[in-house]
DNA sequence: GTCTATAAATCGATAGAC
DNA sequence: GTCTATCGATTTATAGAC
């Protein structure tokens, strides 16, 4: 893994505003947007329920930013992962960068938990106005990965017959589900079963680029 | 297509009951269970909120009817397609088999629009005794699938190094995930892309079982 | 930056007439 | 089986003290 340059930095305590988006995450993660109230997530952070309006102007702006931040973590994974490819000496296996994107993904979902969870079960039944304001950088992270799997194909590496656009939200829908049922188990070494994010990553990668027949 | 003997039966006007579940099932796939009020629903079949109490005891029970009929639409197209498959006398390509069942769930999702559309978008930030009352139904269509793959990993058609349960849970998730960006055009040809359901069901079916690699 | 207090609207649900 | 009327609780949001 790389470590950036400010890879180094002191474990703050999270301030106000941070620590209410991080409630208001997990429970907007769990009970969707509309069966959250702003008392829950006051409560959760144990201040009243008037100070959330000292950080945010509306409960709409407030899950907008969390969808906004899952966004972010998500496309910085990608681009990190552009970046250390591209300064890699060795040849680029097609399939090794796939698993690399994948997991990069994966790991933003799973580590950064309710931020980017949010963006996938909580998303579809947002508020329109919500939507409106989240999808324009939903769609940039998705344009990389167009980019990504059109140069696959320019490279002729990819089933010519594919539809590049069709297969990248297959793709993408596919990984994302997996927030649904897999959870990682860091420290089980119970069964030969994918445990750790990285198992499920090379599953997945292989799934996808040789499908499920012998 | 297969004719079921029940095909010829009168088109009946929807009695009060359903038109609730039907507008019902709208609102709640499009704004989630905690947005969506009783006063919508009511307003939207044009009757009094209080009417509705007479068809349910509460709004966590009429939710709950709604996921099971999405599930019980979805297991019934599986169960055909098992059934058509089984009186059939040519023999039984595991390809042709696989896609058979993608475009049976593929309709049900997009034809029985609502009721199953909600089973994938609503679901997941559902209250808890909501997800409750319906889990061991939809465990019941997983477990179909489950059967249906193994089947064909006991006769070799499959990759040895797979997980037959996983494999299920990322299918299931790739092809539910088709909800959130496909919308089919019954009538529409200006394009080469997939329009039908019936394209959509192909294109699934053999980036399944190839993958996207060429 | 967090608090108390409260406004104004909406919620699920009930009672009872017809 | 649908209505009118309404209860009691809860909602988002605001005003203003500290």
């Amino acid at each position: 893994m790389s470590v950036s340059t400010s890879q180094v930095k002191l474990r703050v305590l999270p301030s106000g505003r941070t620590r209410i988006l991080d409630e208001a995450a997990k429970l907007f993660l769990s009970g969707g947007y509309g069966d959250t109230s702003l008392r829950d997530i006051a409560s959760a952070v144990g201040i009243q329920p008037a100070s959330i309006y000292h950080h945010f102007h509306s409960k709409e702006e407030l899950f907008t930013e969390i969808l906004r931040i899952g966004v972010e973590h998500t496309t910085r994974a990608f681009d990190e992962v552009t970046e250390t490819l591209a300064t890699t000496l060795r040849s680029l296996d097609p399939q090794e960068t796939l698993l690399a994107h994948i997991e990069a993904h994966l790991i933003a979902l799973f580590e950064h938990g309710p931020y980017t969870a949010a963006n996938i079960v909580a998303f579809p039944v947002a508020p329109e106005a919500v939507k409106s304001a989240v999808v324009p950088i939903r769609d940039q992270y998705e344009q990389r990965w167009d980019t990504l799997l059109q140069s696959l194909a320019t490279s002729g590496l990819l089933d010519p017959n594919l539809d590049v656009r069709m297969a990248r939200r297959i793709l993408l829908g596919s990984i994302n589900s997996t927030i649904e049922w897999f959870t990682p188990k860091q420290y089980s070494r119970k069964k030969k079963d994918a445990q750790s994010v990285n198992d499920l990553a090379n599953v997945m990668t292989t799934l996808v680029w040789k499908g499920i027949a012998r």
